[in-house]
Order: C-alpha cells, then sequence, then structure tokens
DNA sequence: CGGCCGCGCGGTATTACATCA
DNA sequence: CGTGATGTAATACCGCGCGGC
C-alpha cells in the first residue's frame, strides 16, 4: 500500500484508514451471512479449491494475464488485445462457482429474463434471477442458447467491457429497492437486453446488491486499500471480479475524500466567519481605545499593563490597578467580553490538523487577576 | 539510469435510482 | 397514477504519476 493518498489534510474518518487488520473481511462472512440473508451459501466451483497459497498463484497469474492490465493501456491495439483476452478468459470456469441462493423469501429478480433455470431454492421454488456483475454467461448459458447470453457474447472484441457483459449469476435482490415489483424489474432487464440486442457494446453496469455494498463497507472500514490478496478474497467471498473490488475501493476512497474535503471546507469556512468577527471586534476595540486615549488622556498614564488579553479566552481585562479606567469607561470591557465562542471548541485544533493560532496573540504578559471579567471553569 | 509493472488517484462517462412537477 | 425531466449516487474506465524491482 502507498502512503502517498493518505488523509493529506490530516483527518480520520473514525474507522476508516485505522485499523490494520489483514483480512480482517474473512471474518465478517458468517457474521454478514447470518444477519442479512447472503444468498451465496453454497458454490459449485468447477475449478479446484483454493489455499490462500493458491490464491496468491492464482492473483500472480491473473497479474501476467489479468483484466487489470487493460486498464494501464495506452494503446488502442494493446485495448483490443486485452479485451480479446478477457473474453477468451470468461470461459474459463475456475473462478466461476454457480451460486445456489437458498434464500427462503424470494427477492425479486433483477434480470428475470435471463435464464432461471438454475436456480434451486431451499423451499424448493425455482426462482431467483441472474445478476450480471456476477459470474461468467458462457459457464451454463452459451451451450444453452440463450439468446440473451449470445447478445452478451457478441460484444465487439475490442470492446473494454466485453467481459462485464457476461457476467451474471444467480443473486438475491432482497434487499434491493421494494417499489420495483417483479414485473418492473423483469420489463426493465427485458429493456436492458433489448438494448444491448441492439447494440451490443451497451456498457453493462448493474448495481452491487445491498449484501455486497454492505460486505465492502465493512472491509473498507478494516482497511481502505486491499492487497491483491485481499482483494482475491473479497471478490470470491462476494462472487464479484476482482476487479469490481479493486474499483469499488477506488471509488469508495474517492467519496471518502470528497466528504472529508466537505467536512473540511465547512471548517474553514466557520473558521473565517470567526475571525472576520473577531477582526471586526478587535478593530472596534482599537477604535474605542483610540477614543478614550482622545477624550481622557489621563486614561494612558495608567500603567501599560492594566490592559491585559487572556491567553485562554482572549478578552481584554482590566486588573485591578485599571478598575478606575474599567469603570470609567464601560463600553470598552463590555465590548472587549464579547464571547469568543470557539475557545471552547475551535474549529480548527481538532482532526484536520490545521490551527489559525499563528493569526492570534500568542503571548500575553496576563496574570489573572479578581477583577477578571468572567470565570474560568478550567 | 531507464524500462517495466502494479497500484492509487483525479477526472469523467455511463448507468441506476430517486424525486418532483 | 403514470410519465418525463432532473438530480444524485454508484459503477466503471482512462490517463497519469509514483514507487519498487
Amino acid at each position: 500500500m502507498r502512503s502517498r493518498g493518505v488523509m493529506e489534510l490530516g483527518l480520520s474518518l473514525g474507522d476508516a484508514g485505522t485499523a490494520s487488520k489483514p483480512c480482517g473481511f474473512m471474518e465478517k462472512s458468517s457474521k454478514l451471512s447470518s444477519k442479512t440473508n447472503l444468498g451465496f451459501c453454497m458454490g459449485l466451483s468447477i475449478g479446484p479449491n483454493h489455499t490462500p497459497q493458491e490464491d496468491e498463484d492464482e492473483d500472480k497469474e491473473k497479474h501476467s494475464n489479468s483484466d487489470h492490465k487493460s486498464d494501464n493501456t495506452n494503446t488502442t491495439a494493446a485495448a483490443t488485445t486485452e479485451a480479446n483476452k478477457r473474453k477468451s478468459m470468461t470461459v474459463d470456469t475456475t473462478d466461476s462457482p454457480i451460486q445456489l441462493d437458498l434464500l427462503p423469501n424470494t427477492p425479486v429478480p433483477r434480470n428475470q429474463n435471463h435464464s432461471l433455470a438454475y436456480l434451486v431454492a431451499d423451499n424448493g421454488n425455482i426462482s431467483r434471477g441472474f445478476d450480471v456483475n456476477r459470474f461468467p454467461a458462457v459457464v451454463v448459458r452459451e451451450d444453452q442458447g440463450d439468446q440473451d447470453v449470445a447478445a452478451l457474447s457478441s460484444s465487439p472484441p475490442n470492446s473494454a467491457t466485453s467481459s462485464f457483459q457476461m457476467d451474471f449469476c444467480m443473486y438475491s435482490s432482497k434487499g434491493r429497492s421494494e417499489s420495483h415489483n417483479e414485473a418492473d424489474q423483469a420489463e426493465r432487464a427485458s429493456s436492458r437486453a433489448s438494448d444491448e440486442d441492439e447494440n451490443g457494446s451497451a456498457r453493462k453496469k448493474l448495481r452491487l446488491s445491498k449484501e455486497q455494498s454492505a460486505f465492502l463497507e465493512e472491509s473498507f472500514k478494516e482497511h481502505n486499500t486491499l492487497t491483491p490478496k485481499q482483494k482475491l478474497a473479497l471478490a470470491k467471498e462476494l462472487n464479484l471480479r476482482p476487479r469490481q473490488v479493486e474499483v469499488w475501493f477506488q471509488n469508495r476512497r474517492a467519496r471518502t475524500k470528497l466528504k472529508q474535503t466537505e467536512v473540511d471546507c465547512e471548517y474553514l469556512k466557520r473558521c473565517c466567519e470567526t475571525l472576520t468577527e473577531e477582526n471586526r471586534r478587535l478593530h472596534k476595540e482599537l477604535q474605542e481605545l483610540r477614543a478614550l486615549k482622545t477624550s481622557n488622556p489621563f486614561y494612558m498614564q495608567l500603567p501599560a499593563t492594566t490592559l491585559t488579553m487572556c491567553p485562554s479566552c482572549e478578552r481584554v481585562a482590566t486588573t485591578s490597578t485599571s478598575t478606575a479606567a474599567a469603570t470609567a469607561t464601560p463600553t470598552a470591557t463590555t465590548t472587549t467580553t464579547t464571547n469568543n465562542q470557539n475557545n471552547t471548541a475551535d474549529p480548527t485544533s481538532k482532526t484536520t490538523g490545521l490551527s489559525l493560532s499563528s493569526t492570534r496573540p500568542r503571548f500575553y504578559p496576563f496574570s489573572h487577576t479578581q477583577t477578571h471579567p468572567h470565570q474560568h471553569t478550567a
């Protein structure tokens, strides 16, 4: 992991990025599955079982072969080659467990028009839908002559999303908006499918299920960047492609940063307002003192230390030796005791690491006296 | 030292969904 | 209630820079 982009403003978003427990998300699978009717209870993986070492090897292999390369490809030729690679990879069943959704409740299938023939629920219902975000259609569908799959598979070889368009599988959509009924979703899915029939290059981008998002969120709380191993494990756990997991984390980091920037902007805005107000107050105070000087020359003959400023609350106060002056000029002292609300919660002093203290007097020859115009609770 | 590779980030396009008139 | 316009969030991609090898 790099440290380059880590919270340049020195802010922390709570859990994000604080934990360093490796593969913490691995511990969450059971938890998540139990609390959210996560659908994938069983996987019929055609490939061998994976040990961590195998995952690592697989990771290496994928990186040497992988879809990731295309993201950094600058030439069209290379992109085309990579797209072809990816397309061919979708036939590889190693990473393509057939998922059986065992949810008792029957959620709304998202893409009902995609074949449901392979879906088995524990109550015996044949139901569910395919999630185009999941496993490769070719594995189970192409030999069925499914026209949707045929349409999907007809993506241009140079389409950067060709493999993605073929990624789908059964899934539970229980968490999705309940405002959409089955017919709705089927209709929309059908619409999408027909769009693809017309234009095979249409990008297929469907939202992750709530379960998937929640799981990713939990993982993000554990660590906001992923090692290749973690990425692989997450992808397997959620039945997503590693690239999807990677992209999700990238976007999640971007969202975090954006939100933090907004918070910082608010902070700075308030600081600016506070300082403006303080500046105005000080100007006013200065004018009053000047007026006092001209109207009451004797006042200025008092010792210089009679007007001091409290370093903690930054109010001008009069000492016992200036009682007469204070009494004579109640306006001045009243004005200067205008409370600075930010003393107890200086917005710049917390997580931002920003400090406006340099804009304020740092040292005052101040000593609290009995005539201090206010009380400190500290 | 330069090239390659992997990765993160900023920017942006695209899509899905929500809200409102 | 249905529908189109609009806004927002989510997902995905591209290009670039950086650091390690």
